[in-house]
DNA sequence: AATAAAGTTTAGGTAAATCTAAATAAAAGG
DNA sequence: CCTTTTATTTAGATTTACCTAAACTTTATT
């Protein structure tokens, strides 16, 4: 495996992550915006990253990663994902302080220390969002399958993850009292504006907008 | 306190380094070596670092930290140190495996993890090397008044340091059974090309040439 | 289909951190 | 004190990762 640097490990993910969200292509300025630089900085980086065969790329026809590429990402997913859990588990962070940290600490690349951490945090399968952790091979738990808030049918529902990673939706998620596992009561859906009006367990009913509601991920219990 | 870069991070802790093994002010050669770079290079960075206001330097009279520029050292190598035990404490790994890994993770700038990190340590106080660690305020317990064991005059010595952290020298003494706290007993030091022959319980006596044993902190006991 | 709008690339620059080779200053030796 | 050696700095390039503005494609709209 080549040594890729931060700027390009980061290119990687983020093109993994348009991927999955389901882009067929990722187009330049949809990398651009997810990465906020310009989109002539993604023309340049393309090239590169097209030159050592982690993406497939064509004028004007948008990119996606190779089979290498893919290995690169889920390799640089797992340590960021793993680093998030040790700084909740271990150093008692709370979920929406420790994206940051571990958009950093994922740049360590050393296999041992990857494994070794994994290791000491017990193989975790999800990390403090509720997102699958690569194993050391880079094969990943579900490929995310998971209902949004927003379109759920069930009245009772169990949260099992957020998709966004904001400081911002965290720490209102956090007021609310919703966290992984917990229990929601789906009272009323409004259609003019897809608000939901819902409860927890010892508190009082309170509304949601649909920015809110189709990042919380859901299953039926 | 300013944001440092990668690069200046590592000028600000080997300028430290050198200071504190004696450099009255730190040549520009020196800091080429420590930091395998070329003297040119050494000289564009200490224009800026001397910008920056974190060196004093004037051409062809060395460098200097200011006491800004001491805070900031201090700063990065109790990151470093702290990596270093987490990973021989937590992870396993042994004291030759650890610097390269933490030359990278004290990188990663954020007081309130640092400290995290201290505490799930529990607050350690020297390093997997014997190196003190500083704390939060940029305290470092013991200036690091250690006899290196070719010049100790006692016959019966503990180790408490090692000033060289190449993977060479570390395995060395792991296949000798030389670690911290190791009791050593010295049995003869030749005068032509200053060996020491010494003895450690439970094993042959063997000898170790003055390249190694200048770089072994004791103590008396 | 023609034109407008949106998306993408190219051309040309900048800043950081490096390098080599040449110039200059300081130190050492006689 | 003069000269040689050593150390340091300058000048001029290079690479990486960005940027803006202009040119060019693709797509959407009349
Ligand atoms: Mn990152
Ligand atoms: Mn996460
Ligand atoms: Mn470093
Ligand atoms: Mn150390």
């Amino acid at each position: 495996m080549m040594n890729l640097s931060i700027a390009e490990e980061n290119y990687i993910k983020s093109i993994y992550k348009l991927e999955e969200e389901g882009q067929e292509a990722v187009s330049t300025n949809a990398l651009a915006g997810e990465l906020d630089t310009k989109p002539a900085s993604v023309t340049d980086m393309a090239k590169k990253l097209k030159e050592k065969k982690l993406i497939e790329y064509e004028k004007y026809q948008g990119i996606n990663l190779t089979a290498e590429g893919k290995k690169a990402a889920l390799s640089i997913i797992r340590r960021h994902r793993l680093w998030e859990c040790f700084l909740v588990d271990k150093l008692l962070f709370s979920w929406e302080e420790v994206h940051e940290l571990a958009e950093e600490l994922e740049h360590v690349r050393s296999e041992k220390m990857t494994n070794r951490l994994s290791e000491f945090l017990g193989n975790p399968q999800i990390d403090p969002h509720g997102d699958p952790i690569p194993d050391a091979q880079g094969k990943m738990g579900k490929p995310r399958a998971q209902t949004p808030l927003h379109k759920a049918k069930s009245k009772r529902l169990e949260v099992v993850a957020v998709s966004d990673k904001s400081t911002a939706l965290l720490e209102f998620l956090n007021a609310k009292g919703i966290r992984l596992g917990t229990q929601i009561d789906v009272i009323e859906r409004y259609e003019f504006d897809n608000s939901i009006e819902l409860k927890i367990r010892n508190q009082p009913a309170f509304t949601i907008s649909e920015q809110v509601s189709k990042n919380i991920m859901v299953k039926p219990i």
